[in-house]
DNA sequence: ATGAAAGCGCTAACAC
DNA sequence: GTGTTAGCGCTTTCAT
C-alpha cells in the first residue's frame, strides 16, 4: 500500500445516522486508489486510458469505483488538464424548432467526443449577449459557437481575444470573427422575392419584425432587406413591405401584421414573412377573414417548420437545414480540437432550397 | 509589494507574434495581482464581495481586471470553494414549447442568483437518462431538475445518493426521490374524459403513443391511462383509445392515428389528444377529408401550445403553466441552497386547468 | 506498468 | 482591510 498520508479503513463508516444510504458525500480519487490498494494515479488511468493498467489492477480498481459509486470530479480534471470538454452554445431562444435543431444536431455531433454542450440564449437581446458571453468565458469552453453575424463591441472584443475557435452559424458575415457555417439570409430574402414575381405577383408585400431596444433580431432583418432589394431591382414598391412587432415571431404576429398590412394596402396579392410562424398565422388570419389562401392571397414563408407542412393549404417556404448545420458545425469542432494550433478560417455555405406547396397560386 | 514569487513585469510581452492581439492566453488571477499591486485575495474580493475592500485598493484592481481582460475561472474557484454554481436540467426534449419554458422559468428565477443552468435531454430514452446523468454528476451541481416520475434503476441509485436536492417536475411521483413540483398527468387524462363525458359524448376516443426499447413517455401513457379509467368508471367502452407511434409526438402523429381510429371506430364522436401537437395534426386531417370539427367529430388537447388557439376552430385543451413551473423550481432551489442543512420535503401541485375553445361541440 | 512530486487557479480560514 | 498558508481533486511529468 502507497501513498501513506491515505490512512483509516475505506469501508462504510456507519455513523449513527438513522436515515439509510442517502445523502453521502461522493468519494474521491484518493478514496477509491485506498480501496483498490493503488496510487491515485492509476485510478485516474484506469477511468481515462483503461489499457495503459494490467488487467488484473485495473479489475480491482473497476470494482472499487463500482463499490463506492465514484463520479470523478470534471471541475478538478478540467483544472489540472487544462481540458473542460465544454463547448458554449449561444443561442437568440430555445423556443424556436430550428435552432432547438442545431442543438440536436451539434449534440450528437459531439456525444462521441464527449464534449458537454453548454447552452445559453440571449433572447435577441444584445446587451444580454455580452452578460451571457461573459459568465459563458467564465467557465473556459473549448470553443464557442453562436448565432452570426452582429455582436457589440464588448461581446466582439472577447470573442476576439479568446484563445479558442469560435463559429459563427446561420447566417454569412462579411466581416466574420473566425470561422463560419451558415447560409446568407440576405439571399433568402432575395430568393423568396424572386420566386413570387417569378409567379408572375405583381402587388407584392412581406411581414418582418421590428426592434426594441438592444431587442434585435439581425437575422430576420436581413431576409426582409433582401425582399426588398430584389423587389427594387425587379422594379416593384417595397410599400407594402412592412415591419412590425419584436422577436421572438410567432403565429400571433402573422395574425395581427396581415390585418395591418391589408389595411394599407389591399391590393396585395402576395406576402412574404420571414418566419413559417408568421405565414401560418397569416393563413389562420385569413381563414377565419374567409380571404382565400391561395386564390387570393398568396403565403410564403421561411424556417421550413414543421407545422407549415401539416396546415391547409399547406405553406409555401424557404428550407435550411439546420439539423446539418449543428452537426457539420460539430464536426468541424472535433477537428479542430483534435488538431492543435491555429487552422486555417472555414467558412461554409449550406445553401438553401424553396419548398413549392400550395399557400403559393400557380401561374 | 506582497506574494514575492510572482515576478517580472505585468505589461504586455509583445513577442514577435505577427497576428495582432487575437489569440492570448486568459490571464490569471495572479497576474491581475500583480499589476494592481495586491495580493491575490483581494482580486478575488473585488470580484465577489467589492466592498470588502477599500475603494481606492478597489479601483486599482478593478483597471487591472479591465485592463487585462481578467475573466475569473469558474472550474479553478469551483473546486476551491466546493460550490459550481450548475444546476442539472434533464428534459426528455428540447422541442417542445413546454419544456423549453420550464427552461426558460428556471433561468429567470436562477438568473439574479447567478447560476448556471446545464441543460440536458435524454429523447425520451431511460438508458440515455443513465448515461447523461453520469456524465452530469462529474460536474457537480448543486442541485438537479428532472422530469419524474420513472427513472431506471442505476438512475434511481445515482439520485438517491446524490448529496444535493432533486427536484423531479411536471408530475406528481407517488415515490419521489426527494421534492416534487409538478401535477398529476393521470389527473389530466381523467378530466378531460369527464369533461367529454359531461359534454354529452357517449363514444370517445383518445390517441396517445406507445414505446419502443427504452424510449417511453410515461407522462404521456398517464394521461391515456387516466382517460381510459374515467371511460371505465363512467361505464363507457375504452375500445377507441388507441396507442401508436413513439414520443416526440407531433402533428403527424395525430393526423397518421386519427385515419387509424376512425376506420376502426367510426362512429367516434370525440377525441382525446395526449398532446395539442397531435390533436392540431388531427384538426388538419379531417380539414383535409371534409369532416367538421367540431359538428362531426369534436377533438381535445393537452398542454395549451401556441398553435392550439390559433387554428380553425381552436383547440379546447388542458393547460399547465410550465413556465410558472420553471419558476417556482427556481425559488425552492435558492431557498434550499441558501439554507445549509437537509430542509422538508417540497411538494407542490400546480394544478391544470381545461380552456374551452371551439374544437369540442357545445351540447 | 505504476508511483511520487508538483501544480492547475482559485478561495477558506486565519493572522496581522 | 489585506495578506499568508493550505488545499480543493485531479492530471502532467518524470522516475523507477
Amino acid at each position: 500500500m502507497q501513498e501513506s498520508k491515505e490512512g483509516g479503513s475505506a469501508g462504510s463508516p456507519a455513523t449513527a445516522d438513522a436515515k439509510p444510504s442517502r445523502r453521502v458525500r461522493r468519494p474521491t480519487i484518493r478514496e477509491v486508489a485506498q480501496l483498490a490498494g493503488v496510487s491515485r494515479m492509476t485510478v485516474s488511468r484506469v477511468v481515462s486510458e483503461p489499457n495503459l493498467v494490467l488487467p488484473g489492477t485495473r479489475e480491482r480498481v473497476q470494482k472499487a469505483i463500482a463499490d463506492l459509486d465514484y463520479v470523478p470530479d470534471r471541475a478538478a480534471g478540467s483544472l489540472s488538464s487544462r481540458r473542460t470538454g465544454f463547448i458554449a452554445l449561444m443561442l437568440p431562444t430555445l423556443t424556436n424548432a430550428n435552432f432547438a435543431a442545431v442543438a440536436h444536431g451539434l449534440t450528437e455531433a459531439l456525444r462521441e467526443a464527449n464534449y458537454h454542450l453548454l447552452i445559453v440564449y440571449t433572447e435577441y437581446d444584445m446587451v444580454e449577449e455580452e452578460r451571457q458571453l461573459r459568465n459563458l468565458l467564465a467557465r473556459r469552453p473549448e470553443a464557442i459557437v453562436l448565432t452570426g453575424a452582429t455582436h457589440n463591441r464588448n461581446s466582439s472584443k472577447l470573442l476576439l481575444t479568446a484563445d479558442i475557435p469560435i463559429v459563427e452559424i446561420a447566417d454569412l458575415p462579411s466581416r466574420p470573427i473566425e470561422h463560419v457555417i451558415g447560409f446568407s439570409n440576405y439571399q433568402a430574402g432575395r430568393t423568396a422575392a424572386r420566386y413570387l414575381i417569378d409567379k408572375g405577383f405583381r402587388n407584392i408585400g412581406a411581414v418582418g419584425g421590428s426592434y426594441e431596444g438592444d431587442v434585435v433580431d439581425h437575422r430576420g432583418e436581413e431576409r426582409i432587406r433582401g425582399f426588398e432589394d430584389e423587389l427594387r431591382h425587379g422594379g416593384m414598391s417595397t410599400d407594402a413591405v412592412i415591419r412590425y412587432g419584436v422577436a421572438p415571431l410567432s403565429y400571433d404576429h402573422g395574425a395581427s401584421a396581415i390585418v395591418e398590412l391589408l389595411q394599407r394596402c389591399p391590393d396585395t396579392d402576395a406576402v412574404f414573412a420571414v418566419s413559417d410562424l408568421s405565414a401560418v398565422g397569416i393563413v389562420m388570419e385569413c381563414q377565419r377573414r374567409g380571404i382565400s389562401v391561395p386564390d387570393q392571397i398568396s403565403v410564403m414563408g421561411f424556417g421550413n417548420f414543421e407545422i407549415g407542412g401539416e396546415i391547409n393549404p399547406p405553406l409555401t417556404t424557404i428550407h435550411v437545414d439546420f439539423n446539418a448545420l449543428g452537426q457539420l458545425t460539430g464536426e468541424l469542432l472535433i477537428d479542430l480540437l483534435a488538431s492543435k494550433g491555429p487552422a486555417a478560417m472555414h467558412r461554409r455555405d449550406v445553401g438553401l432550397d424553396v419548398i413549392e406547396r400550395k399557400s403559393v397560386r400557380m401561374s
